[in-house]
RNA sequence: CUGGGUGUGGCGCAGUUGGUAGCGCGCUACCUUGGGGUGGUAGAGGCCGCACGUUCAAGUCGUGUCACUCAGACCA
């Protein structure tokens, strides 16, 4: 770990919690409102949003998806049409029930979700086969009246993205399940730079309604885990509580199937936790909302500027997010500013530099200065860029690694959930009792998924000592 | 929801036995400096979260209230 420099960001060793805090709000990320639990996404929070929503939504379109748009208020009595959605949701509801002056005949909820609204629609234009398949998805805001509340990580109202698919088989629906989490997984790895756990949700913690809820589980740099991303198979059970019915090519009338699958700007909390250091926020390029600050040094002397917007209009032209910070800061002001950040390469530019035609490239990750010629200054930037990628997968690879415990016997899990953060593999029998039993010895470790490609540690459950059924990956969370 | 913390210029804080508000950063102007948060000079900026009460007098004491925040239990 580098050096901190920066006095005004708590050490993450020191204090996590504050870190994370600290960091939010000198990187600019967001800030907070008189709302509690809503926050402001400034300008360059935002910017990462942007980026993430824009490759993000190439890949789901690539796959035939289509966005649309649904009402943000849900009549009470669609809400409650399907039972075990509406007993998940109710509790962080929030209602509008006065309209102007009126109170309403029946209130109304800000959408926790949209499960419900979709499928108003879906009853409406599915009628046959060949309406079928409907791959729908939208980005929007909802609400959720959350008791606790942190910027990114939990928040009353965030931004998201739902998709909403119908099939008319239960192998299409499923198949259509399980290709959404893999896009989840591929897009934390080629654009967040976060491999991650991926796998299955418990009984106990699936989803509101669904039948099977896969997730993908970051873990962050403390080793505590993160949501990241979930998508759910729902069978037919929304379908028959909405009377959602088509005509199959036999002539029979048949429900069709449903997924649904989401992730929200929690996701930049993950990215914050999972890359940061002492010195603040490290972006992963493709998400950087600037790739390369560029300060020039001496700047006020004849030809340093000109050079510098030179060099920026190169690097653009090369399709590389690049700011020249030609403010009268002092230069080290700048570098950690910076740093703060994010921002993966700087570019120093001074008149020794102009004079040997050359630069000064510095990787946020590593922090090393090296010279670069200006001649092919595209090419060296692009190659530290991707270095930062490698550097940044690399690093989230070993503190998984090293971070990743088994526990074959119960004192084995208590011990190891006690003094080892991170996740814990262990054999579990499938009763959610035992679930439940882990959770309270060990003050909140809970499954996190039984993950894709499971191993085999042991025969027996880690708990209660019945024949396992399958290993679990155990966490803390956020 | 439970338990702790905090509300005083934009931000971070100080404010003693109650006597009419101060510091640092930031901001504005000018000079200086510039390869890791330069140094200086001069300025601007405050119903002390809100309400009620005690008092000749409240940032300070009392009661209430609101908000934010941290740690838990719940969720993306």
């Amino acid at each position: 770990m580098a050096e901190k420099k920066v006095e005004a960001i708590t050490s993450m060793d020191e204090d996590f919690a504050q870190w994370y805090t600290d960091v939010v709000k000198k990187a600019e990320l967001a800030d907070y409102s008189g709302v509690k639990g809503c926050m402001i996404i400034r300008p360059y929070g935002y910017a990462i949003w942007e980026n993430i929503q824009k490759d993000l939504d190439a890949r789901f379109k690539a796959l035939g998806h289509e966005n649309v748009y649904m009402p943000m208020f849900i009549p009470e009595s669609l809400l409650q049409k399907e039972k075990d959605h509406v007993e998940g949701f109710a509790p962080e509801c929030a209602w509008v029930t006065i309209g102007g002056e009126n109170e309403l005949t029946e209130r109304l909820c800000v959408r926790p979700t949209s499960e419900t609204l979709f499928c108003d629609h879906f009853k409406n234009v599915i009628h046959s086969y060949r309406d079928l398949p409907k791959l729908y998805n939208q980005w929007v805001n909802v609400v959720r009246w959350e008791k606790t509340t942190r910027p990114f990580l939990r928040t009353s109202e965030f931004l998201w993205q739902e998709g909403h698919t119908m099939h008319a088989t239960e192998e299409e629906a499923r198949k259509e399940t399980q290709q959404m989490l893999k896009v989840y997984e591929d897009f934390y790895l080629e654009t967040m730079a976060i491999p991650a756990v991926t796998g299955r949700k418990t009984e106990k913690e699936k989803f509101a309604g669904a039948m099977e809820t896969y997730t993908i589980e970051p873990m962050m740099h403390n080793g505590v885990a993160l949501q990241g991303g979930t998508s759910h198979y729902f069978g037919d059970g929304f379908a028959k509580a909405f009377d959602i019915t088509f005509t199959d090519k036999d002539n029979t009338v048949k429900y069709p199937h449903q997924t649904s699958w989401g992730v929200s700007t929690r996701m930049i909390g993950a990215l914050i936790m999972t890359h940061g250091d002492d010195n603040g926020l490290i972006l992963p390029p493709k998400v950087a909302p600037i790739q390369v600050a560029l300060i020039p040094v001496q700047q006020h002397k004849e030809g340093v500027l000109d050079k510098a917007y030179e060099v920026a209009s190169r690097l653009r032209a090369a399709g590389i997010r690049v700011k020249v910070d030609d403010s009268d800061n002092s230069p080290g002001w700048k570098f950690s500013e910076y740093e703060m950040k994010g921002v993966p390469v700087r570019l120093e530019l001074g008149p020794r530099d102009i004079e040997n035609n050359s630069c000064v490239l510095v990787s946020r990750v590593t922090r090393n200065k090296v010279f670069a010629s200006l001649d092919n200054i595209e090419q060296g930037v692009e190659e530290m860029l991707q270095s930062v990628y490698t550097e940044l997968v690399e690093r989230v690879r070993t503190n998984l690694a090293s971070k990743t415990h088994t526990a074959t016997t119960y004192e084995e899990f208590l011990d190891t959930a006690a003094n080892k953060p991170g996740f814990i593999k262990a054999m579990w029998c499938g009763d959610s009792a035992c679930e439940d039993k882990l959770k309270d010895a060990t003050g909140g470790v809970k499954s996190r998924c039984i993950p894709f490609g499971e191993e085999h540690l042991s025969d027996v459950c880690v708990c209660c000592g019945r024949p396992a059924k399958h290993m679990v990956v155990w966490g803390r969370q956020y």
